[in-house]
DNA sequence: TCTCGATAGTTTCCTAGTCAACCAAGGAAG
DNA sequence: CTTCCTTGGTTGACTAGGAAACTATCGAGA
């Protein structure tokens, strides 16, 4: 009999590959909008209330798929840096709202070209109906397994 | 003139599907292989160590692309776990040796099927050519990039 | 043979998350 | 009206990793 079949190497796996290059492009960028002062986690923060400004912590939460814990401290430091405000409830009750100061308003716009250039640095290695082949393989995947929120880490 | 161009949305980047069909693949195998009483990391770290047994920290930092500060703590854990050792020179120099105890060798090949699962789980939404060309476009885009070391994150 | 620079590993500090416990405040059912 | 359950948000304990300072060793060149 023959010896036991080795166990599947690292490379083998897709999820392999899609972590290293999602790590990769993630990382760059997180390195891009450093010089803007910013995080990842927190440009997408500002991204959502960019559109659909005036938002609760808990729809925030939800629609960047982390926990209420991380909105809160992730909302603190935008508050400290002064991007972000957070009201509460003019009824006394509970549920607060966050919207963007002007400065954040006038910062996203600058986010956003930032994550076009990274963006472009990685995936112009591929022609554009690679590309748009890559979205759609994506896109099928995360329909089929119902993903619906933001990814930030 | 028209208002000023909306930034674009988070949607229209391909780094963000790919953040986002990476981390579910990721956080469904770190579920996985908890069965298992192992991290990602972990994982990666076992399997490198699987094929050319008994490496260098630094080797497997290289590898692993993660700095020497992560390895020497993840190696702490592993020694902890009774699945690695830590052997000094013994020419009494610096550079050490960790190797896999038969513990660990017994464990690659579960965890190996584990991961087999998790990516059939994801990748088995699309059919064996759109499997192929996906993984063509990954390695296209991380040899134009020159990207070599395993993600682990 | 000294010295200095590169290399190997560890350690400390910091950041950014999760998880779970907690503290309201609402609202429904009795 | 009151009791309880649920929901919104904060906090504290914990984890994993990066960056950089630190320690120790090796080796090359004067």
């Amino acid at each position: 009999m023959p010896a036991a079949t080795p166990p599947a190497d690292l490379h083998a796996h897709l999820g392999y590959w899609l972590r290293m290059v999602s790590n990769a492009v993630s990382h760059s960028f997180a390195r891009t909008v450093e010089a803007e002062g910013v995080t990842v986690a927190e440009w997408v923060f500002l991204r959502v209330l960019f559109d659909g400004d005036g938002m609760a912590p808990s729809a925030l939460a939800a629609r960047m798929g982390m926990t209420k814990g991380a909105i809160s401290k992730l909302a603190d430091r935008l508050v400290d840096k002064d991007l972000v405000t957070r009201t509460a409830n003019p009824e006394g009750g509970r549920g607060q709202t966050l919207a963007l100061k002007p400065a954040a308003r006038a910062l996203v716009p600058r986010l956003a070209v930032l994550a076009d250039g990274n963006d472009a640095l990685f995936f112009d290695a591929l022609a554009p109906d690679e590309q748009a082949e890559l979205r759609r393989l994506l896109l099928k995947i995360a329909s089929r397994r119902g993903l619906k929120s933001a990814p930030t880490d």
